[in-house]
DNA sequence: ATTTTCTTTTACGTTAACGTAAACGTAAGG
DNA sequence: CCTTACGTTTACGTTAACGTAAAAGAAAAT
């Protein structure tokens, strides 16, 4: 037997609201079965919310992040939407990688201004330690 | 003599609209001087303008963003609060990181699903040239 | 049995990050 | 001098992504 989950074990899990969760049902990003009137998410639910979530905190917008999950749900069959779906591919990693080098960048400033903080207290402390051998 | 730039420099150097670069004026992000009336922006005003849009462009919110570039940009002069900014640092370190995991895999993802492309579209031609062959 | 807990739908409210428009000043070019 | 281009402030509008509240049904706990 396949095991489902309640609307509320997903947004415990993912520390989301439920309200959240409706809503990407509503824009149509998830189709969860029902049980009378209780929505019933399959583990490919959770799956595509989990792909959702992860686009979200690179930044992306819910559009966005939806078109990206299509794209490894889908195993077209039509050429031309084939080769599109490849040109698609490839310019969201052309994005993602440029967004790599802003997050390198990102993280070496701070690693410099790490430093430079460190430099500070360490000049800090030589003065205070040569005082108190006054 | 320091270089300066309009507003309209900056704008069309980073293609955002002017009403973007006062709306971070209006935030407190930047504070460009004035030549009577108009506003005259430093070299230093520029790079805290890239940093913001870099910040963006990662998924942070201005206010994020904001913090990050006061963040390599004061030496601060008080014990208690270098200490603290250096714990803040770190907790941005650590997020950035974390992103960077997000966004190594899902270019994984992205690559396998090119290459499920690559492949139907390969069975697809092989299929073909076979009924060539008829 | 009834109180609490979870769920549903419907609908209005909110915040961030600008867009857009009005109404006006100024500076340069023809 | 007039137009054209760019600048200013002020203020209302817009969109995405939910939050929040109301009103009601169902199930689990006491």
């Amino acid at each position: 037997m396949r095991k489902t989950y309640t609307i509320s074990d997903l947004a415990s899990e993912f520390d989301v609201t439920t309200r959240t969760i409706r809503f990407y049902e509503e824009k149509g990003f998830l189709k969860p079965g029902r049980e009378g009137t209780r929505r019933v998410y399959s583990p490919s639910d959770r799956t595509r919310l989990r792909l959702i979530l992860r686009g979200k905190r690179l930044g992306l917008s819910l559009d966005e992040s939806a078109e990206i999950v299509m794209m490894y749900g889908s195993p077209r069959n039509n050429r031309k939407q084939l080769e599109k779906l490849i040109v698609r591919i490839r310019e969201k990693q052309t994005e993602l990688k440029s967004q790599q080098k802003d997050l390198e960048f990102m993280l070496l400033d701070l690693q410099e201004a790490e430093n430079n903080c460190m430099a500070t207290l360490t000049r800090m402390d030589s003065r205070k330690s040569l005082q108190e051998k006054t």
